[in-house]
DNA sequence: GCCAACGTTGGC
DNA sequence: GCCAACGTTGGC
């Protein structure tokens, strides 16, 4: 299994939406790297699922529940989206600062590029975040 | 609101 | 194929 970190501005779609929808199409992707690590997910991995904006924090998690296919709201066959599933908010969300201030999430995607809006994460950084949440 | 970082476009 | 100009994202 594999840990992946989803972007979404609030006000374009928050996790409280996630959470009403139960479940989405993650489309609108418009990036190559963010693209290629959409066509590495597979079934039954978890995504954290970050406020970029003004909140700048991880707020909950979601499952993939489809793997990629075609964008379709783009002609283009460059572009891919998978859907996910709403799977829990975390008790405590963990702040873009607070991930920045710990040396073992230094390495991250969202730490060294700001602007990627789907990523990969680690099982350490993956557990190192969910237990910041549980503080 | 500003600006740094990054990606894309297009002229040469 | 290089690189300047431009647009976008997102942190501050």
């Amino acid at each position: 299994m594999n840990y992946w970190l989803i972007k979404s501005e609030p006000h374009t779609y928050s996790f409280a939406q996630m959470k009403s929808d139960k479940k989405t199409m993650w489309d609108g992707v418009r990036n190559y790297q963010a693209r290629n690590f959409m066509r590495e997910m597979r079934k039954g991995d978890i995504a954290l699922f970050y406020h970029s904006g003004k909140d700048r924090q991880v707020v909950g998690e979601v499952e993939i529940v489809k793997e990629f296919y075609q964008d379709p709201t783009t002609e283009d066959t460059n572009w891919v989206v998978v859907d996910v599933k709403y799977k829990r908010i975390l008790t405590n969300p963990v702040n873009l600062a607070d991930i920045k201030s710990k040396k073992e999430l230094s390495e991250m995607h969202l730490v060294r590029n700001s602007r990627l809006s789907v990523s990969s994460v680690s099982k350490k950084e993956y557990d190192s975040i969910i237990r910041m949440s549980e503080v």
